[in-house]
DNA sequence: TTCTGATATGTTGATATCAACTTATCTGTC
DNA sequence: GACAGATAAGTTGATATCAACATATCAGAA
C-alpha cells in the first residue's frame, strides 16, 4: 500500500484547506454574534433569515434558499422556530399554489428592529479590526461561494 | 416606536455582514467537498476531522476542538460516527485520566489517504478559479477568526 | 490527607444542515 | 380535458452545532 496520509501533507491540507478555513471562520462568527444576540432570544442565522424576509413582497422558501445558499429542507426547519416565536408567519402563495411565502409578523419586525443595532455595533467592532475594513474579505467570500456552488438559474 | 427595520437597512445587512456571507462561503465550500467525498463514505467534516488526527501524538478532545475553532461536545459527537466505521478510536489519557484522545486507526489511515487525492482534485479547481490562487481569502479568514473569537489560551 | 478550585470531558435538549424521497401543483402538449 | 414532465415544498433520518449543566480528575494549599 501506498505511504498512508504523510504528516507533511496533513499539515498542508490544514493550513491551506478553503473549506476548513472557511468553517473556522463561520464558527466564529456565528459564535460571536450568537453572544451579542443572546439577550434578544435570537440567533445569529435567525437574524439572518429575518432580515432576508424584509421586503414588501414576501419571499418564497426556494428565493430565501438561494439566498442564504442553504438547502431549501433547510430553511423550512429555520423557520419552525421563528413561527413558533411568532415573528414569522408561512402562507400558500395565491399565484402559484406550490409556493409558500414567508412574512414578518408585525412582532418579526420589531424584533429586526431591535436587534440591527447589535449587529451594527458587533460588525463595526470585528470590522475595524480588519485590514481593508473587511472589504477584500467580503469580496473574496463572495467569489469563492459563486466558484464552489454557482447558482443554477 | 421607531422605523421598524428600513428597507435600505436589510440591503446593506445582506450585502455586508461578514457572517453571513462566512455562512454562505461555507456552506458552499462544504456542500461542494461533501459531493467529491460522497463515493468514500465521509463528508468534508469528517476529512476535516480524520486530517486533524493524524499526528504521532493522538490529540486531545480539547486540541481538536481549538484546532477546528468548534465547541468540545461538538468535537465528541462528531466522532462517534467515525468511531462507528472504525476510523477512529478514543481512549482516556494514561498521564492525565480526565482526558481523551482520539486517534486513527489504520482503516482511518487508509480513509484518510484515499480522501486526500480527492481533496487535493478538488481544492485545486477552487483555487485555479479564485484571483491570487486563494491566499488572500485564506489570510483573511484567518485574521477575522482571530478577531471574531480569539483563542483564550 | 483533605479540601478547594481549576480543568477535561460527557450529557441533554434545542436548533441547523443536507440528501433522498414523496406529495402537490403548474405548464405545455395533444 | 387529460397526460407528462417540470417545479415547489414537505418529510424523514442522519449528522452537526452549541449552551448549560453534570461528572471525573488533577493540582495546589492548608
Amino acid at each position: 500500500m501506498s505511504n498512508p496520509a504523510p504528516y507533511a501533507t496533513t499539515l498542508h491540507i490544514k493550513d491551506h484547506c478553503l473549506c476548513l478555513q472557511a468553517q473556522r471562520a463561520a464558527r466564529a462568527l456565528s459564535r460571536r454574534f450568537d453572544e451579542a444576540f443572546r439577550p434578544l432570544g435570537i440567533t445569529s442565522g435567525q437574524f439572518s433569515l429575518l432580515n432576508g424576509l424584509n421586503r414588501a413582497e414576501p419571499p418564497t422558501i426556494g428565493a430565501v434558499a438561494s439566498l442564504l445558499v442553504m438547502d431549501r429542507s433547510t430553511v423550512t426547519a429555520n423557520l419552525k422556530p421563528l413561527e413558533r416565536m411568532g415573528a414569522v408567519t408561512v402562507t400558500v402563495d395565491d399565484k402559484d399554489r406550490r409556493g409558500r411565502r414567508a412574512a414578518l409578523t408585525d412582532a418579526g419586525r420589531a424584533l429586526l428592529a431591535a436587534a440591527t443595532p447589535v449587529w451594527t455595533a458587533e460588525h463595526g467592532a470585528i470590522e475595524a479590526r480588519l485590514a481593508g475594513g473587511g472589504d477584500t474579505l467580503r469580496s473574496g467570500l463572495g467569489a469563492v461561494t459563486q466558484t464552489a456552488f454557482p447558482a443554477r438559474s
